[in-house]
DNA sequence: ACTCCCTTCGATACGCTGTATTGGCAATAT
DNA sequence: ATATTGCCAATACAGCGTATCGAAGGGAGT
């Protein structure tokens, strides 16, 4: 009955030791650097020389502390679990509101996260009592079956997942281009007119003149709204 | 009034002529070669080296067709919306679902499709296409007003794409451990049976042994519903 | 107290990436 | 026939994750 993996997960693995004392490093001085750098910089900076010479140190030193550069990312996403507030509320559509604000607000903090939330649950420490907290605060506001709990977390996980990509996606293109969303669609206008001149994208042409335009918040409200919306009417 | 970008985009750029004969290389060769390798091996696996190795030319040679690697990855993304069918049905639902479905399963065709979705609307041809296909099947579906039918895609799509997201994550994970997610869970034993043996994560507990097994599509049908509900819900 | 060993660190190295640069060649224009 | 243009391949550079390895150092055994 061998249960053990062939090499045990980050999770497992206990944090080394200090042996001697000449600059102290520690697995969580790694990541905070780590997601320090992310934040700054982007994930696309992250890399294990930085980090390391961020802590005044050689890349390899690093290696005894994480496997590998993956383990590291896994780690940066209980970290940032770490910060989100358990979500709280009386009726279970505040608790789910509170959850999908606690980690849209963590994503938007940190805009690498979305990046890294592929769909998997990650089992670090951290994420595992988020989700305790989570899936207790929605039983304590009244859903009583635990496949009523799991949809709900599920499906507003998957919705927010999509929102928070959506919203940094666009945060990144506007820096990039250093252009709002309809200045993008200025800039983009040759393409785009000609292709509107043609007449034969009369509904893009009156989505793009005639639709209101929604902030990101009033977006991601609205959306989760109509799910919240949907879930309510199948518990009846 | 200067709109003309400095730099034009992918799109604007008209394909170089082929001067002589020696190997025909055309931008739809290289992106077809690039769309095979990342089906087969990965979106890691598309290097401009490697793609250039499959059509016999030096890396180099492809910048005469694409100004860079990331315009080479929305051609990618393009590609794949020019196999999409444009969204039908007689209902506005069931158009809704029709082009959940269509993204969906390009998504599963061509797994590295949900890294590339980032939120922000690509305008190449194939995806203009498709957007105005689905905006106008949702106005002959029977949704009348500009704004209600853009919030109805915009919603429909970012659960979408949080959906797409997880399930090729599971896929992946799968396929690297070579686990289902069942026996994954058993592998993750040892550390998740130590958490729950604490008796700290009761909720937890009951999710993992007493929670219903849904099948991806099941749970992206279900979702999807809610959705729908919320957003028939507010057409009242 | 001395020696041995075992751990750990830093350096080096490998194979890979995207792409800037450069030099030569071949086809076209004069 | 000559001049010019434009393209391609080769080379090069800076960066990446990490395998390997030699040296150094502290802890344990005698």
């Amino acid at each position: 009955m061998r249960q053990v993996a062939d090499t045990p997960s980050i999770w497992e693995r206990p944090e080394p030791p200090e042996r001697r004392a000449p600059s102290p490093l520690s697995r969580e001085r790694i990541v905070r650097a780590a997601v320090t750098l992310a934040d700054a910089e982007g994930l696309d900076a992250v890399s294990l020389r930085k980090v390391a010479a961020e802590l005044d140190a050689g890349p390899m030193r690093l290696y005894r502390y994480i496997g590998t550069k993956d383990e590291l990312l896994d780690l940066m996403v209980d970290a940032v679990y770490a910060e989100i507030p358990p979500p709280s509320g009386s009726g279970w559509r505040e608790v789910a509101r509170s959850y999908a604000h606690g980690i849209r607000e963590a994503g938007l903090r940190h805009e690498w996260l979305a990046d890294l939330l592929d769909g998997r649950p990650r089992f670090g420490p951290a994420a595992v009592i988020h989700a305790e907290a989570t899936l207790t605060a929605l039983r304590a506001a009244g859903l009583r079956e635990i496949d009523t709990i799991m949809s709900t977390v599920e499906v507003v996980s998957t919705y927010l997942r999509g929102a928070l990509r959506t919203e940094v996606g666009e945060r990144r293109a506007e820096r990039a281009s250093g252009l709002d969303e309809r200045e993008w669609q200025h800039a983009m206008a040759p393409h785009l007119l000609a292709m509107f001149a043609t007449g034969d994208y009369p509904m893009m042409s009156e989505a793009m003149h005639d639709a209101e335009h929604r902030d990101p918040t009033e977006r991601f409200e609205l959306g989760l709204g109509y799910l919240l919306d949907g879930i309510e009417q199948s518990l009846s």
